[in-house]
DNA sequence: ACGAGATTGTTACGGCCGTAACAATCACCT
DNA sequence: AGGTGATTGTTACGGCCGTAACAATCTCGT
């Protein structure tokens, strides 16, 4: 039986190192504040490189893909535009993106009658399939990296996550 | 005075959205599990994006340089081969940063004694000094971004997400 | 009706990242 | 001493993303 602790972790114990080394250091260095951040997008990375690499890629195709699709699935056909501040992307990547499906069979686009520049991304049979498929099994990874809290756990963690996305600054607020 | 709340942001109203459709699904749909990781990826991908526009391009680097150099800052001269294994990053894309970086005159290569194979990344004078400077910035705009939660809820998050990372998954388990 | 300004989607360019393949070097066992 | 296997750093290639610029189209006030 393998027993992993932070001692075997270079990530946690780096993290470890440097909130000891900031603890030293004369404002504005913030230890804990470091540790929040560090911890927040290193997780965020290492869940994103794993389900690309667990679930997506050995099917063929990219997380950015299969979001892009699953946002397709619940709102059914939608414009570029409106993807991109759904997710906070820009339009020129929502672009690059649905060529990608495109091409691949997944997506297709459709004109909008009421506004003659706009597109409408649209799901393809072998795209709503595909979407399905792959969530199925995205959200069993999901459970699986989170198994380690209990519910009341997980409902906190997302409750101060909500929290710090409703209140998160402006473009040049500070 | 400018009242924002989750309608006006189309991510959160996206979020929930979701969030009800999954409730009317049988499993393996988790409308809980999705809004865990859905808030998580999506704070980290806006936290990401804000840090790299307002505080590094400005100066002209990226927030993946700046978090090399604070590494070598914290540990001086580290071969790439550990860099990358700290930041859970392959060796290409060390290898790929330290160019950039060198060609900006931010960072060195030196040889390693014992080594022949090996190579040590170090911060150049100048680049101590883009360290210094942006970390103030860095760390006053992370403040920013969770100063909605108070001490005490700031610290609940962190030790959650570290117990996450703690327990990760590993790469085929599951 | 018309013209200024905004919006939509696209393209070009550069940076970042992973995988795969490679040569050079090291470690270790026989 | 020799040879197998592992490690180090690099390069090539493709995908993703942002910014900036662009043409086409829509909106709205006059």
């Amino acid at each position: 039986m393998r027993k992993t602790s932070a001692v075997d972790r270079p990530d946690l114990k780096y993290a470890a190192y440097a909130r000891e080394r900031l603890a030293e250091m004369p404002p504005p260095a913030d230890p804990e504040g470091f540790a929040l951040a560090y911890h927040l997008l290193h997780l965020s990375y290492l869940v994103v490189a794993d389900l690309e690499s667990q679930i997506h890629r050995p099917r063929g195709w990219t997380l950015p893909g299969f979001r892009l699709m699953f946002k397709l699935w619940l709102l059914g056909p939608t414009q570029p535009a409106r993807l991109a501040e759904i997710s906070a992307m820009s339009r020129a990547a929502v672009t690059n993106a649905v060529n990608t499906l495109e091409r691949d069979g997944l997506v297709e686009r459709r004109p909008v009658p009421d506004d003659r520049r706009a597109v409408a991304a649209a799901l393809t049979p072998k795209g709503e399939q595909a979407v399905q498929e792959a969530f199925a099994d995205q959200t069993r990874r999901e459970q699986q990296w989170f198994a380690a809290l209990s519910p009341d756990e997980r409902s906190t963690l997302t409750e101060l996550l909500v929290r710090v996305l409703a209140s998160r600054p402006g473009d040049t607020e500070g």
